[in-house]
DNA sequence: TTGAAAGCGCTAACAC
DNA sequence: GTGTTAGCGCTTTCAA
């Protein structure tokens, strides 16, 4: 059934010119002056045979990028997929592929992935996710990543991570910040935080972000762990019903989502009792009911300069430069948040 | 900067062997018979060398899978994402990458996309998305699936198409069919459907199964106008208000989130006044308010049916199966449909 | 402007 | 068990 594909070999031959000559012609990017009809005559024979370049050959021959991977914890996560859009788009403007890796947030699965990338010599690797803080993980990832660097790849991070690589990453203490001194201004003063994992930086960041703001505000926050889904957020709002809280920030949207449903399911208003602050702005959070106000991380645009990164290291530029770009975000203002009323407190109290 | 890369000759000449044994040694599926001493002695100098097998080499010499490509219109869209997720995971079993290509649902990208993966000789290449009723596109698409096949490829599509390829389809008919049926079962008599984009396949196959079901009850739907997304969702609702409708069928989940929001603004109560039914149970429906009722899609299933079904062909299997085989779907109530109320039909109409 | 020939790094006959 | 050798399909000196 499968018919040997054909070669150059055979263009050539056909065309009555030699190997070289059929590379030259075909090849746009080669310099070699070739004449005009031995090209046409080329080309057409080629066009004929339906001929294809093979990429391995040619690859060994010049090597050279094609591929830039991009490893997420969850690609059906809103916004991991929102990164990979961007660096999809990114990639195939350059005319690359991309390989995506979804690791199902287990670091096994990731390591794995990454071995993967490392002996096929992908020469732009981009993690998407946070790195964890845990000394073995680390080690191994960056055993891996210096492999990557020495065959000559780049490996670039778009979430925070104790590797020190090239980075293009949100700023997601200025985006805590700014929710955090947005609630206060709001006149709130009993908040609650609902975290994200522990062992992650993207949460710590944000956290930190926060907490510098409540603490210069006199402000006493509740923190409650979440775990960046929306189960995690609903469990955590179960557990401080009955607490005279009267605006939640969560550490990001999908967190925020579940308490939403919670505090519904509760029976208590959102914003009139209590105002609720997400992160990342996903995509369409101004379909649900309240429409939820958050911090805008620019995922796509992370995930395409993520890309342009890449490549200019591999073109040689800024190789030194570890450095982390840092993307601004802003807050987005949404119905999911109000001033506190004179008897709020209470009314949340209550429940 | 960039030192050269340690090849199987160096690892070959400090073990002091040749480069077949060393090849033999260090390849796990080589079935030669290596002496066992010999083999350690390599596999060190290997290991201290940090060798990495060129894979572009490797796969010159035996030509074999390596990655599965997969095309989704958006990859943001939360039913590609976990298309994909399903392709990953199984891929990833298989010891493959995955290439995601998103479209961003323009033809001319999906079209470049193929040209590029079949230019790399891609051997799976899956379609996650529908196909497009456009005699010139079915063409070009057809004219690469055939060169893709030629080279020993495999195409398999995971959504209806015109082309004749091996397919891992949901039942999209009978999705519609029970969502109708539910609907009729309820008793409502005043319904509408929001269609999708029209010249997809996918939205033609769930709006025929609708309407089998209205015909046989004796139904007359009002059909609008809708493309999958929540803002065509909320266009859809604003143009049918002021209709006496009961029960709204949403060709896809995006599309009945933007319509249940628009209900909300509107002032109709669902399901009390209104019932509203979604399609594919993307993640984090029971997160919102109130739960969507859907047609649940085995999204990620079939992902990873279209990864063993490619394999299948390239192992030789099936290579004569054209057909698509139909993953089953079913219903999922929720509480965002409920019988008509008597005076439901007026209130409805009021707005 | 063209052609001959030498590899890129690896595997698989085919000897030994 | 191990080594020798011939390519896989392509690009690129080096000569002509």
């Amino acid at each position: 059934m499968k018919a040997a594909l054909p070669a150059l070999a055979d263009v050539a031959r056909q065309a009555g010119v030699s190997m070289s000559t059929a590379s030259r012609a075909l090849n746009p990017d080669s310099t070699h002056p070739v004449n005009e009809a031995t090209r046409a005559r080329v080309a057409a024979v080629a066009a004929r045979l339906e001929y294809q370049p093979n990429p391995s050959a040619r690859n060994l021959r010049m090597p050279r990028l094609s591929t830039v991977a991009v490893l997420v914890h969850d690609i059906a996560d809103p916004y991991f997929a929102e990164v990979v859009r961007g660096v999809t788009g990114a990639a195939s403007h350059a005319g690359l592929m991309t390989v995506v890796c979804s690791t199902e947030r287990d670091p096994a699965i990731e390591l794995r992935y990454i071995d993967m990338l490392r002996r096929s010599r992908v020469p732009a690797v981009l993690f998407a996710g946070g790195g964890l803080e845990d000394a073995e993980y680390q080690r191994e990832v960056n055993d891996h990543a210096r492999a990557i660097v020495a065959y000559g790849g780049a490996v670039v991070a778009l979430a925070p991570r104790a590797e020190r690589w090239p980075a293009e990453v949100p700023d997601n203490r200025d985006g805590a910040v700014k929710a955090a001194r947005y609630v206060v201004g709001l006149g709130h003063r009993k908040v609650a935080i609902i975290a994200g994992p522990k062992h992650l930086r993207t949460s710590q960041e944000r956290m930190a972000g926060y907490l510098a703001v409540f603490k210069e505000a006199g402000v006493e926050p509740l923190i409650v762990s979440g775990d960046f889904t929306q189960a995690g957020g609903q469990a955590a709002v179960r557990r401080m019903l009955g607490t005279p809280v009267t605006a939640v920030l969560a550490c990001n949207d999908l967190t925020a989502l579940g308490a939403l449903d919670e505090f519904r399911r509760a029976g208590v208003a959102v914003p009139e009792e209590v105002s609720v602050v997400g992160f990342d702005d996903i995509p369409g959070l101004e379909y649900i009911h309240p429409a939820l106000t958050t911090v805008r991380v620019p995922m796509a645009q992370i995930g395409a300069a993520g890309v342009a990164r890449a490549l200019a290291i591999l073109d040689g530029k800024g190789t030194s430069d570890r450095r982390a770009h840092v993307q601004p975000v802003s807050l987005i203002e949404r119905n999911s948040t109000a001033r506190p009323r004179a008897r709020t407190q209470r009314a949340a109290a209550r429940v």
